[in-house]
DNA sequence: TGTACATCAGTGAACGCGCGTTCACTGATGTAC
DNA sequence: TGTACATCAGTGAACGCGCGTTCACTGATGTAC
């Protein structure tokens, strides 16, 4: 039953993908590890050879899905470069495309809250990965002195959060479209 | 042991008022029945006297915290009616206090995205509460068109929950404080 | 290169635990006469 | 108003269930000679 070590880290890579998912769909307290493993493809018994607990596999998954929504914005800005950079982040994150997909949902906006009450592993993951979300978006404001581009950033990047949770929050679409248009008018106007 | 009917409906009210904390404390899904009526002074037995399930406590509770939010906003703006509406509220909502206080704290920034996981009947109740905010927040923001409030209102509220929430969630002081002071800023300005 | 053995990725059963929910019971409250 | 009885708020034990974690086991991989 031995994998080789190419194998392992691979089955690894992909319970962190998976859990990427999972988490961000159910929530982390409300996904289970066999459910996890399962959408691994795998049992859960093996868990524990590649990770020593499952809140070390959740610090893991936010500092992936950080990434991830770096990387996405990334490719959003090299697909458009003509365009203002914080109007093409913005509409690549406040889409309703993404409020719907939970595999590239923004981790901080799925899981803020759960993450706040987590452990300092997980927070301390998670703070690195906004610090990152925070200096890719100043590149973008196009601000002359570096603390105001900073501080821009830090204001968009809680108002992305803020409205894609709310967009998902609320039981009514046109509500949650709404929140999505004024918000971004909003943003593009400031 | 049967208590008058008064009685039992201080104990309801006591009941909500625990799940209102402790909710947003530790999270909907990792606060226990026990736990929550050990919080309200009773066993948790007794619980099912006064709510068919665990999910009608939740709705209910979210709609109760809402109305709470409102009214401390109210009180905040009360207490200082000469100054702007809109950074009145500010500095109530994203004040350190709030942010470290679990019985005061913006029910949509520390459930939000549970919230947006749950029932249609908890999502309603949320729904609801959001809106009634909207309509608070865009009294105050004394723009001669009621479109125009409603959308600066929009933003705003989504831009102090993001706030909130991502204050809550970095695990360095100076970075949360951040966070607060720079949106605050970033809001007046707008 | 070939052989013998140690390693360990993955399986599936088992663990103790706390969850939401149910229930028999108690005894004060509310109601009918 | 006084009495008899039904109601029901609250208690504490019990239920089945899924959780995170552990473990004995399997057999292919990796290593030492």
């Amino acid at each position: 039953m031995r994998k080789s070590r190419k194998e392992a880290a691979e089955t690894r890579a992909r319970i962190v993908d998976a859990a990427s998912v999972e988490f961000r769909r159910n929530g982390i307290g409300a996904t289970g590890l066999s459910e996890l493993m399962a959408a691994a493809g795998l049992t859960h018994g093996g868990f524990y050879r590649h990770f020593g607990s499952k809140d070390e596999l959740v610090a893991e998954t936010c500092a992936s899905a950080a990434e991830g929504l770096i990387a996405s914005i990334a490719t959003a800005r090299a697909e458009e470069p003509d365009q203002r950079g914080l109007e093409t982040i913005l509409g690549d994150y406040l889409s309703s495309d993404r409020r719907d997909d939970p595999s590239g949902i923004c981790p901080f906006a799925a899981l803020g809250g759960e993450i706040a009450r987590g452990s300092d592993s997980v927070r301390d993951a998670a703070t690195d990965g906004f610090r990152k979300l925070v200096d890719v978006i100043a590149a973008e404001c196009g601000q002359a002195k570096p603390d105001a581009a900073r501080g821009r950033a830090l204001a968009a990047l809680c108002t992305m959060v803020g409205a894609l949770t709310m967009s998902r929050m609320v039981n009514d679409p046109d509500l949650s479209d709404e929140i999505l248009r004024e918000v971004k008018a909003s943003l593009a106007r400031a």
